[in-house]
DNA sequence: CCCGTGATGTAACATCGCTATATGGCGAGT
DNA sequence: ACTCGCCATATAGCGATGTTACATCACGGG
């Protein structure tokens, strides 16, 4: 039993928060209910703060677990609007962990969540691959990222607003349709670069006022150029 | 001089929490520095959270008040662009005020938020009238406004983000573009031609093995991102 | 056996949001 | 003109909070 108080500690504070938001825990609650005294508690966790981005942290972790669980299947569409459900699914269900995690308070970016945002990075890695992403992988993160943090907030402040009934669904289509391309009819990526080459080329050639030298010009034409054959 | 002391408590808590969070202003330095004491501050507002409140809601006005100066344009597609844009700037100008007013705290919602809410519902139904929504105003409304949030407040989360630098019209531009149907009329080439080259950029750099040197690579990248922006 | 280090308890401090009570001032009514 | 009542403000203090200086305890290495 090293560290069992410590758990024990997180626990109850895990349970008070999910009661109340995290300024109505007071430590000396929290100490109570541990059966521990305040300067235990600082001893462990330094700070209430602290203790807030200890079970934070611990509230990653779980989320990422849950998210782990579930393998990357053949779609990795299928697989993001999965991972948006999840993620949106998770923070209606734990208001208050989900308000410590992407609340205003609590600014230190925890390790879980770097590892959650990379995850979505691979998934996007995997679609740019094939092709089927309208923007580097580096961009879609943020993109998909703030846009699913707002709806989750969103329907946090007021649940039963009739409004926000099937409002996650629909920013998430809005988001995915615009990151996301069709996949293409010929799957082979070469073709895909092939034809975003011509189509390109052929939209080159109809501009005349382009922020383009002509050495500059006939560079690009003949870099494209490559792929169309 | 009718209620010049509420404005002045209202003055000097805006100026203390431009600098620092809500929770980190208390109550006495706000009375020290506007020269009263408690009472009339609890007289006047009831409450911290009222004082809060109070303050949002000045800043809910302030907002609508610069929103307001600028008309109704003959595009509705340009003006709900500059509606997404003056939100998140005014966001990332004022980050207290911003996260008052969106924060998990101060959950009731003002009244001039409302009012903001139904200046995007009006811009909407404009659309609507024109055939160019592919959704209800209301169905749109709680879209547009979460994807805008999230991405205010992503922004604010860590400002100095390199890839947060244009995150904000990924997002608006995603969003709408799920939002609004095409114009029946032609398109913009210049538009077509920025779509097509991030297309292109992103399979890019989804691909290894390409007939490029490092250096062909890099000028081909910096030309393509010319349009980008 | 000692002793030093980490974990825990005792008691208190400073500050916080907030309020019971008192006081001043000023307009309304007769 | 005088009083009454009400609004605004001040005095002083209460309870609760986050936090900490200090003491105590357990226990493992020299």
């Amino acid at each position: 039993m090293a560290s069992s108080t410590r758990e024990q500690i997180l626990e109850v504070t895990t349970a008070l928060l999910s009661d109340v938001g995290a300024a109505a825990v007071s430590v000396r609650d929290v100490c109570q209910a541990a059966g521990v005294t305040a300067p235990t508690l600082y001893h462990h966790f330094g700070d209430k703060q602290g203790l807030l981005e200890a079970v934070a942290a611990q509230g990653f972790e779980r989320y990422l677990a849950t998210k782990q669980t579930h393998g990357p299947s053949a779609d990795p569409v299928s697989d993001l609007r999965a991972g948006w459900d999840r993620h949106v699914e998770f923070g209606v269900t734990h208001p208050a962990f989900y308000q410590l995690m992407y609340g205003p308070t609590g600014r230190r970016s925890h390790a879980a969540e770097q590892q959650g945002l990379q995850i979505l990075h691979a998934m996007l890695v995997r679609l740019a691959e094939q092709g089927r992403l309208s923007m580097t992988p580096d961009e879609a993160v943020p993109v998909i990222h703030a846009a699913c943090v707002g709806t989750t907030l969103t329907m946090l402040s007021n649940p039963d607003n009739p409004a926000h009934r099937g409002l996650s669904e629909r920013v998430r289509d809005a988001i995915f349709a615009a990151v996301i391309t069709h996949p293409s009819s010929d799957e082979d990526p070469a073709t895909n670069l092939s034809t975003q080459a011509s189509t390109l080329l052929a939209t080159l050639a109809g501009q005349r006022d382009l922020a383009l030298s002509p050495g500059e010009r006939l560079l690009l034409t003949e870099l494209l150029s490559r792929w169309t054959a």
